[in-house]
DNA sequence: TATATGTTTCAGTAAATACTGAAAGTTCAG
DNA sequence: CTGAACTTTCAGTATTTACTGAAACATATA
């Protein structure tokens, strides 16, 4: 079967299956990232059965993985009048998806650590001298550290895509 | 037992746990997660037995966690001299932690994926029209923003940190 | 209202990952 | 050498995470 695909289908299957081990290791499922490098590399958006097929997968893998997407940011719903039928679309321009990856990663990620430290430095606030002085510095060094990061990041994602290449460009020298 | 501690190590105990399962969300595991905030806010460097005792987990946990920290550069180990036991020690400045994080990371995750997507666009580069064309762009648009990333990265990592941060001010307005 | 078409949920199961504890391996001091 | 001190490995087990398939649910059409 795979041998009667066009060539260009047959790296977009490699493609697909390499994107969803890479995903593995930056901590996401691998299902999720198959259906993410399916959907954007699909010429047309796709709907859950075809997803299933593609990557033989059940229903109920597909849905909650599709709907992952969705909840992402990744991935929205089309629907197409006179068909009930959801169909699925991922954002394919890739400043949009490094955007909305920032951003959740950010909510998801770096918001709930940086209250973390915010209360251990609120609850060590008077340690005056010694191991208590150096660990409520060092919650203190870390929130801003990653504060003032967030604060870089929400600028750069403001930022036109042109904006911020012009911008590199210049960093780079 | 956790009664009898000074105030700021409750703070510690908070910090590493909350730690611990923060890691489970972007990917590393709880324990390697706790090790590294018990480590950084060690006063002194610890052996494995205090390790096992502070985390109550095994021999083999930890030191197999322990190691994989030694591997990500972010704990080192040190050894006292008339002493066999080897100590860890982990970095504890900020931006030495973010450059080596941040080299780790390119290593094993954004590296393997450029490759992958340089194989499957040489693999197409002779399609000329229709959804073949598009995949092919695809490869070489993901392609392009990773390696620019990177080429970003490898500046801001190469710079000190007091460069960084007026480079970043600059930016911020 | 019945039926067809599609979506969502979830109990049960499979697979991947992490952990334990003990045995084997290593190194050093006497 | 020998034994003590420490490190490493790994088979077995526990825990977590992901997946399946079918039933329940929702909604549009005849």
């Amino acid at each position: 079967m795979s041998d009667e695909l066009p060539p260009w289908e047959k790296a977009r299957e490699e493609f697909v299956a390499q994107w969803g081990s890479l995903g593995t290791q930056w901590g996401i499922n691998r299902t999720m990232a198959m259906i993410h490098a399916l959907l954007m590399t699909a010429p047309q958006p796709m709907c859950t059965d075809e997803v299933m097929e593609k990557l033989e997968i059940s229903r109920g893998n597909a849905h909650t993985n599709l709907k992952d997407l969705v909840g992402w940011n990744l991935v929205r719903i089309i629907t197409k009048k006179g068909d009930r039928k959801e169909y699925f679309e991922a954002e394919k321009d890739v400043w949009k998806i490094f955007i909305t990856i920032s951003k959740e990663r950010k909510r998801r990620e770096i918001e709930p650590a940086i209250r973390l430290l915010r209360d251990c430095a609120a609850q060590t606030k008077d340690e005056a001298v010694g191991p208590g002085r150096d660990f409520h510095q060092q919650m203190k060094d870390l929130d801003e550290f990653l504060s003032f990061g967030v604060k870089v990041g929400d600028t750069v994602i403001s930022m036109k895509h042109a904006s911020a290449l012009q911008w590199a460009m210049r960093l780079l020298g």
